[in-house]
DNA sequence: TCTTTATATGAACTATAATTCATATAAATA
DNA sequence: TATTTATATGAATTATAGTTCATATAAAGA
């Protein structure tokens, strides 16, 4: 495993839109995998996949509370490098990915 | 296209290894399409196709002169973004990918 | 103009990832 | 302990992306 392919991995993983969408709501606080579901308006499988593959990666961790299970981002420079992330692609006008 | 969208295909854009490699290349200085196939050791063809996806994403930009086309990184802040997320990826230990 | 060199392209194939559905697990409560 | 609530999991399906191969394009030089 090259350092290349594990940036490459990590990219992917934060690179897929619903993912990208937790990590922000994640990173505002606390939040229980129903809320996610409702918020997003997707079913609670799908996302409880996908907080996996973000807990696999140490994006995310998780708090079990009753017989809920909080989900927090990991760290919060990792907050701040996906907010730093949009304001560049705004500034060079990158990926409306044309067509 | 909402904003997460186009944010989420940017990042898979550039998390691929591949492309991760001839993007590092490319910010040091210019380079075409046959050095990069050969110091990366892949055919020819697959690095052109990964040139296509990385202008299309206005990632790199390319120039030709005679035969040759090179190509160059679109602007050194995406240069310095992807040092950033290398080296906070470091600083959390992230993306051993532990499966 | 014929040949060589450099790059791009499209189709076919392969691999990876996302989604759905059914169900398992496990905590809380009646 | 039976039921409800919350989450996780695995298999099957579907969608997306990466790779290869053959070939097209196009510039340069013999």
């Amino acid at each position: 495993m090259t350092v290349d392919e594990d940036q490459a991995r990590f990219l992917r993983c934060i690179g897929e839109p619903t993912r990208l969408q937790i990590l922000k709501l994640v990173a505002e606080g606390d939040r229980y995998v129903g809320e996610l579901a409702e918020i997003l308006n997707k079913e609670q499988s799908l996302i409880s996949h996908h907080l996996r593959v973000l807990k696999e990666c140490n994006i995310v961790k998780d708090k079990q509370e009753a017989q809920k299970v909080y989900y927090r981002i990991m760290d919060d420079r990792l907050a701040k490098l996906i907010t730093e992330i949009e304001a560049l692609m705004i500034e060079l006008s990158l990926c409306k990915c044309q067509q």
